[in-house]
DNA sequence: GCTACAAAACGGAATAATTCCGTTTTACAA
DNA sequence: TTGTAAAACGGAATTATTCCGTTTTGTAGC
């Protein structure tokens, strides 16, 4: 999803079309990552100083909803990312380090023949975590730190 | 894996063994489903009344690391359940509502043809998320709640 | 069995993430 | 231009998790 159909999705859905938000998707927009509530509160805060932490966990929240972006977490912190969908299904290689993402054209769902019985899906996840090139480097001068 | 390998695994490695500690592997055999520490403290509690909810997490992070127990979370909850490996590798469908999981006998990253390039796998998760019969019955009646 | 010591547990407090709520501001429809 | 419901505010409450100095305990060696 690009910048324009995230913004179109906020306009046509009914909700407030806020500075704020459009600020919002603009930064997961350009970063195109995943980005921790904390890291979106801060990139936020150059425009907005002082911005209420709880517009942007509300709005978040309001985003995940409306599919704009999409949530994940590892080693325990929550993070989210413009969500990819309209372009067919898949998943993603993640740089636990810096939250880029690259692309899998596969989804293990395909294998899964039919619904199981007495088993309703709701829902599946399908992640690959490690570095990419440019953090692996960073995290081998790090030793056996457990970075935040 | 089964009570009597992850009691092994605690004796084997040098780590004390305590009551504690293997009252918290029971829970988790008995059990057979993910729990989040919070149920884990509760159980514990009917037995060691007033347990320090750090040794909880304390022995939760060991059991990780240990392998005894694996984690992961959903509806911002974390959870752990015994570690399944020792078996083939396999993922699970999992119920949101009791935590109880059924084994998958597909890995995807078989479909993955080796190492991407520019990225270090460290890890993967795939999982299928739904309700199960018993569980799906439950949430049919609650509605539109949100339930915690 | 007894002792010494390091590891485990304690427990209260610190930290951090997230949500709540009453009030003020604002986008937008009429 | 105005009225209104939604959004934002902001401080406080809640909750999860970790920290740390102290006490207890498992276990190896005597």
């Amino acid at each position: 999803m690009n910048l324009q159909q995230a913004l179109d999705i906020l306009k046509s859905k009914g909700y407030k079309y806020t500075g704020k938000r459009e600020r919002m998707v603009q930064i997961f927009s350009r970063e195109d990552r995943y980005l921790t509530p904390k890291e979106v509160l801060g990139e936020m805060q150059e425009d907005y100083p002082g911005l209420s932490v709880d517009t942007v966990y509300r709005n978040l929240s309001l985003f995940e909803d409306l599919g704009i972006v999409e949530g994940t977490e590892w080693e325990g912190e929550r993070r989210y990312r413009l969500h990819c969908g309209g372009d067919p299904h898949h998943h993603h290689l993640i740089c636990k380090e810096c939250g880029r993402t690259r692309s899998l054209n596969v989804c293990p769902m395909n294998a899964i023949l039919g619904e199981p019985e007495d088993f309703t899906i709701t829902g599946h996840k399908f992640e690959i975590f490690g570095y990419c090139k440019d953090c692996e480097a960073v995290s081998k001068n790090e030793g056996n730190c457990t970075h935040s």
